[in-house]
DNA sequence: TCTTGAACCTCTAGTCACTGTAGAGATTAA
DNA sequence: TTAATCTCTACAGTGACTAGAGGTTCAAGA
């Protein structure tokens, strides 16, 4: 193996920077260097980084994945904490699901109903300064 | 009127915090002081910040709230821009709906099939280590 | 009028997960 | 050998706040 972290970056999707950042935060090791100060990958290095990836693509944080990262290092160790982690996750993405649609429902009817005319009579931003025309208690969702 | 950061905070929900926050980014103009200095605000404030937290809540990013306001300023301009800003918006809440419902289905794939013994046999953390196991073109979505 | 304590002030730094830049040095292919 | 490409460190910036330190002002009660 041996790789740059080029290789590395093209080999997972990474960026460059991003696997710098990662190391430097402590969720990927130090690789060995070359005589020249140059970071060398191990094989390992490409399965923790794509862990790492695809992690991130289900959204989780990096905490969470770090905890992950550590029980996949110890295959002995109880998962139920793994579990949780992503049974936690996932009610969190159902919760923004749900706050997202009632913002939908919301923003369709603000927008259905514009006329396109003057600002005086945009039904837009008539919502958004009378709150009293809007079904919204709260949508819960900061995007 | 005339009342604190306090009162307005009160009035609106905003933090306080957050108030001095928009006043340092110009979303708020500067208020009166009193001689000793604290922030006295008019009825207009109220107003504006609660156009501002409304948008907010509706998952505006605070560029587009400012030109929101902007067209809320000036009631004879044409309000097309204050539509395609919502409709753009609406757009990009339908995006993140698909994306988060796609990690959704994933993630119950994930957590349905723990049996919550040791971590080598998790189906979460084989899951995460192994791409292939999992439906994921790309989500999309980080969370 | 004086005292008290809650609310206010400014300023700075931190959050999350990166991304981008500058300027210098290392490596590789022709 | 030289040019092109890659990599290095260090730091600033993103969005939308939030938290804290350390000091000042205000309003209400005695």
């Amino acid at each position: 193996m041996n790789i740059s972290i080029g290789g590395l970056a093209g080999r997972t999707g990474a960026k460059v920077q991003t696997i710098r950042y990662y190391e430097q935060i402590a969720l990927m090791p130090e690789p060995q260097r070359t005589h020249g100060g140059q970071r060398r990958y191990e094989a390992g290095a490409v399965k923790r980084l794509a862990f790492i990836r695809h992690a991130r693509l289900l959204g989780f944080s990096l905490d969470q994945i770090r905890n992950l990262l550590d029980l996949a290092d110890h295959p002995g160790r109880d998962c139920t904490s793994a579990d949780s982690i992503a049974r936690e996750h996932l009610g969190a993405v159902k919760a923004k699901i749900a706050a997202l649609n009632s913002l939908k429902k919301e923003l369709t009817r603000m927008v259905k109903t514009c006329s396109g005319t003057d600002a005086a009579h945009c039904l837009v931003i008539e919502t958004l300064a009378n709150h009293d025309l809007c079904s919204s208690a709260n949508h819960g969702v900061v995007t």
